[in-house]
DNA sequence: TTATTAAATGATAAAAATTATCATTTAAAT
DNA sequence: ATTTAAATGATAATTTTTATCATTTAATAA
């Protein structure tokens, strides 16, 4: 259980007990979506509405506490804010893994060949995983 | 104004005056969320229903007659089923252009390094259009 | 052609997802 | 301890998407 307080307010969210559950369920789950989030929220405060959980995602996003990603033929799911990453989704089991790969090369080549200019870049590989290529 | 009855019908989709003109927006406007292409639709059809809208871009995705595009901070839109591609979305003015990138290089070091079989690629580039770079 | 039929359409209701409102509570700063 | 702006929970409202169903129509074959 890691303490969100300082990182919270830095973000200009005051450190509510949801929102201190909420960093938490996020770095213990990863990947998560607006449901499962809600379903994981409701063990912790019996009370917590469906409102809260939509208000403070949109807040955390607005101050990028967190960050939202788009994942194809699925719900988005979120994730605390990390150094920028790419993602692996399984087709078979729907497992999200996280993967560092460098896209400078790429990006250069962009540059490069059409005079746009990339500021960030958001890459979801999709395909099989270790563990079900395995089974 | 391209005929596409034929390819409709190679996707197994009857192809009515409302499918031949959605294929037609498609062609023309290249991407469209599904707001612009009801707006367009109902210019060519003052009596179309949304929810005819709805149903057939569902059938067309689950047919891949058309790809959905997850977009950052985004609806997303739609276009006619091509050859694979990425795509760059201009931050200021919300241009989207097409780019064809060789991931292959990244494939393969993603399938050594994490032993995670990559099937296809969801490449999204944000950043700045010549245009906008200009003005 | 005309007849047949399964599928598509449009109108509408229903459901699901998201946002707005507001009285009450509370975190954070005095 | 007081103050206050913001957060919460309850709920309504709105938006988005899907389901239902009577009617129409595209595709096939007589
Ligand atoms: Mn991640
Ligand atoms: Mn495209
Ligand atoms: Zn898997
Ligand atoms: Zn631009």
């Amino acid at each position: 259980m890691i303490n969100y307080t300082d990182i919270l307010r830095e973000h200009n969210l005051k450190a509510t007990p949801q929102r201190l559950a909420i960093a938490n369920t996020l770095y213990t789950n990863g990947h998560i979506t607006i449901d499962s989030l809600y379903e994981v929220m409701v063990e912790k405060f019996n009370a917590i509405s469906l409102a809260t959980i939509y208000k403070n995602i949109n807040l955390m996003l607005e101050n990028s506490f967190i960050k939202e990603v788009k994942l194809p033929n699925a719900k988005s799911v979120y994730e605390l804010t990390q150094a920028p990453h790419s993602h692996l989704v399984c087709t078979k089991c729907s497992a999200i893994e996280d993967i560092t790969i460098d896209l400078n090369s790429i990006i250069d080549t962009v540059t490069k060949t059409s005079s746009f200019k990339v500021d960030s870049t958001n890459l979801v590989l999709s395909g099989i995983c270790k563990k079900c290529s395995n089974n």
